[in-house]
RNA sequence: GGAGGGGUUCCCGAGUGGUCAAAGGGAACAGACUGUAAAUCUGUCGGCGACGCCUUCGGAGGUUCGAAUCCUCCCCCCUCCA
């Protein structure tokens, strides 16, 4: 974070959490080059053109290009708008349909107001595979097909089960990896990072460079962050995703509710603190010195933060500590207006007008879990009535409030 | 063009005439325990003022006292052969 660090220093950080490196000797000469040179690295990543709604697991790459930034290095973000029209081959995805010109823009657009907020603009290049890649001839295409055989393009993890599977694998699903590593070629690119899954993509990158008589990049690969459940990976299907246009409050609260042991997964795939930071938390954590708790809440601030505002991260705090660790009503408890047709309101049918719950069943099912407050006060009467005078707070479980006044 | 396999409640997945609102698992929700941790344990998990009634098993008809289960037509998905 401060102060420059020396070369080992920086190999250590820009390789905390990949999976495989290609190789650490070629990046650290590369890191000297650069180094004595003054030429900062070029780092590409690549990126899917579809509308972007970006969530943590996303940004561990993000976040290990910012880290190569922060080491006075060049990004090229690179947006595959031409390689978006294959999809690239998991077996699932059919051929996507092109996006127009148009979309392309606007996702283009969104990917920029996203990943800015982590990293540094002057020193981000966002560039379009179709630049290039729409140029070529059907003549080119045979020079760069001619530069793989079939044998190795099946040792691909995916091409390499399907065909173990038997399953379809199209021809122009071999042409993915050939123009991703095309774009390597393009942009003279001296590292590029992607997810585990790339590593066949980008090793191809390489072997272009080397065809095309270029020197060759180094290889980088991140893990999949795990969700929130521990398990799976981050995926907004599976629902255990923080997506980075969440609300402070939410986002806060994500963090908070991870696992310990996913808390340091979290530091080191998504930190900015350095190496020795996270060593000195994770040893503090373990011999007791430093609650975990307390380690849970720097990390849920430091994110917050990232993407909202140091004081927004604080409120969120604040906000967090009211309503979950001591018990508090918040302050923005929604309102709900009610008139009654009588003197009394049955609670279930109160819960559910009120939106708590889904209805009445789900209303009584919560009262016999003991999981109903009224004014504070638990009911556990399936038939209670609520007197339709005063305005009364209504509580269901640990974080559904709502107070219902009488009209 | 031919052959075969499927579409079940949020998801996966049993069920092949009544005992089925439909096994099991996951998710979710609630309670206990806590650091709102995680893990674990317990319970709930179509709707309904509810020991009963109503609506669900791709769609539409039909057989039957009775169908998710049988028949007919249709729609959709997948694989193989050509």
């Amino acid at each position: 974070m401060s102060g420059k660090k020396n070369i080992s220093e920086q190999l250590a950080l820009i390789t905390r959490g990949a999976v495989d490196v290609i190789s650490p000797e070629l990046l650290r000469e590369r890191l000297e080059n650069s180094q004595a040179s003054g030429r900062p690295l070029r780092v590409k990543a690549g990126f899917d053109p579809t509308a972007p709604d970006l969530h943590l697991g996303h940004t561990v790459l993000i976040q290990k290009l910012k880290q190569f930034q922060d080491l006075g290095h060049h990004v090229v973000f690179l947006i595959g708008d031409f390689t978006g029209m294959i999809g690239d081959p998991t077996g699932k995805s059919e051929t996507r349909k092109p996006l127009t010109a148009e979309d392309v823009q606007i996702n283009a657009e969104s990917y920029r107001e996203q990943i800015f907020k982590i990293l540094a603009p002057e020193k981000t290049e966002v560039v379009f595979n179709s630049a290039w890649l729409d140029k070529l001839s059907p003549r080119d295409f045979i020079r760069l097909a001619a530069q793989q055989t079939v044998a190795r393009m099946l040792e691909r993890d995916d091409f390499k089960k399907r065909f173990a599977d038997e399953s379809p694998i199209s021809i122009h699903e071999f042409l993915y990896p050939l123009m991703q590593g095309y774009d390597s070629v393009a942009l003279d690119a001296d590292v590029e990072i992607g997810g585990t899954d790339q590593l066949f993509n980008l090793l191809m990158g390489r072997t272009l460079q080397k065809a095309w008589g270029k020197p060759r990049q180094a290889v980088l690969t991140m893990p999949l962050l795990e969700g929130l459940d521990g398990v799976n990976k981050m995926s907004k299907s599976l629902g255990n995703y923080i997506g980075i246009t969440e609300s402070p409050e939410d986002i806060y609260g994500k963090v908070m509710s991870v696992s310990d042991d996913l808390m340091f997964r979290y530091y080191e795939l998504l930190s900015n603190l350095g190496n020795d930071e996270v060593t000195d938390l994770k040893t503090g954590v373990k011999d007791g010195s430093i609650h975990p708790k307390a380690a849970k809440q720097q990390l849920a601030r430091e994110i917050c933060a990232r993407f909202h505002t140091h004081s927004a991260a604080d409120a969120a705090e604040a906000h967090f500590a009211t309503v979950f660790q001591k018990h508090e009503i918040p302050e923005d408890v929604p309102e709900y207006c009610c008139r009654p047709d009588g003197d009394t309101i049955w609670l279930p049918k109160l819960l559910a007008d009120a939106g708590l719950v889904r209805g009445t069943g789900e209303a009584r099912r919560m009262i016999k879990q003991n999981a109903v407050a009224v004014d504070g006060g638990k009911i556990t009467d399936v038939g209670f009535e609520v007197r339709a005078e005063a305005d009364v707070l209504l509580k269901v479980g640990k974080r559904r409030f709502c107070r219902v006044l009488f009209v």
